[in-house]
DNA sequence: GCCAAAATATATCGATTGATATGTTTTCTC
DNA sequence: GAGAAAACATATCAATCGATATATTTTGGC
């Protein structure tokens, strides 16, 4: 008797792909939810560091303290495993950004005043800039994020169109009206594209930053400075004059 | 009989560890520094976009049109071929950026006014995103040394050392002599990683960008809408204010 | 043209990887 | 508490990887 997976029709019966990304429909079983979170947890920082290919599922099994075909069991495959963890970023993503994001959009939807989208648009920057810069739970995210961007593999629809495209829409936008436009043009969202790879390239580089000022900087001081970066920057946005 | 190595002890003699990363001294035959290099340039992007344990050697070998063991003959192992391509965007950023570099490097030594500096500083971050974005040569570059520099690998030492604080250094001297300060303190060096930073993902994120704004830009169309990004984000360098 | 060094080619090894088959234990429903 | 489903554990397979041993061809100084 072939084994069975929570919320999949048995392997011996007609083989259906798995959904990793979506959530499990909340299992009866308690036990198997916090398992299936537990390996999600030790998998994202090594993907996130290292790259899909680079971390073996034996060592995700190792970090998660459970065995080698607990992967198989939750996840369907390895690969299963990478989306799950992409659709795990972009659920905790719309969770620190949800009360701004739809703050903003309602401010851009109403036709608000310039000042008041370009406070929008600092307060969606800055709450962005501390999701990635969370070291404690969002180590090596930001570094997933451009890896799957620049060479697209399993996860790469997940987080295009459910993180990149609705991010950088939504600071486009509010670059847009903080210069008093209507509409919101390339250049506007490559803007936008600038200043939120400004974001993720800053945390991703962490490491190396921290090497640079040697121990001259406390931890979260660094996440203030690129606030304050972006603040300026933000400043900067200005009617093009030419 | 054992293999020799070009310009390396035998390996049936005391092994001494080669040295992949400098130019292998011009051997007497132009045969094998062709194979050398062809090998580079085949690794080069495979390792940029994918990192190095998602590239086997075999791929590389067939992308090369060399056979397996050259990869070893060449470069010792897989780790030093690695080294060898981190050395080789070092050598290329150098004869890219010299000429800016040094005469930066020398207004800045004789206390050239701000605004002067300030055109410099210009001249270097222009030069720098041209250099990175220049997506025939150098694909996949600058996902290259991001990936090393938040996550040290084999090359760790020869990107940070050669290119990553020296390209800080300089930008933050030129970024405190555009706001006329005698000395270089943490923030300006903060703003320059800010600023470099945001070159790199801006090209590292390029195939993500184009598929975001669709056919609606032209290949190097991309390039110069990011330099006259960072021509804006200098004009935002003034004295601090707050 | 000779010959040693350099370069290239063939075949294969040991280790690691993702995945599977299969058996055992735990958990919840009735 | 009986039984079925879910969860966990052990052992192992086939494929792939980096690396090596070894044989052959090519190069360039003499």
């Amino acid at each position: 008797m072939a084994l069975d997976r929570p919320g999949l029709p048995p392997l011996n019966g007609p083989m259906i792909a798995p959904d990793p990304v979506a959530e499990p429909g909340k299992s009866r079983y308690r036990r198997g939810t916090e398992t299936r979170e537990r390996i999600v947890m030790a998998a994202l920082p090594a993907f996130g560091l290292k790259g899909f290919q680079a971390v073996s599922t034996r060592e995700i099994a190792l970090a998660a303290n459970v065995n080698l075909p607990a992967i198989q069991y939750y996840f369907g495959n390895k690969q299963g495993l990478y989306q799950a963890c992409a659709g795990h970023i972009v659920a905790r993503y719309r969770d620190a950004t949800l009360g701004v994001s739809i703050a903003a959009q309602a401010a851009w939807t109403r036709g608000a005043a310039p000042a008041q989208c370009r406070q929008h648009l600092r307060n969606v920057l800055l709450t962005l800039a501390r999701f990635l810069m969370d070291s404690d739970e969002s180590l090596g995210w930001s570094l997933f994020i451009q890896r799957e961007l620049a060479d697209p593999g399993a996860a790469f629809d997940i987080l295009f169109e459910q993180l990149w495209q609705p991010g950088v829409e939504l600071v486009g936008r509010l670059i847009a009206a903080a210069r008093d436009l209507t509409v919101c043009t390339a250049t506007e969202r490559l803007e936008a594209v600038h200043m939120i790879s400004g974001l993720t390239a800053f945390a991703s580089g962490r490491a190396a930053i921290d090497r640079l000022l040697a121990p001259s900087l406390a931890p979260d001081a660094l996440t203030e400075a690129l606030c304050r970066l972006v603040e300026r920057q933000i400043a900067g946005v200005v009617p093009i004059s030419g």
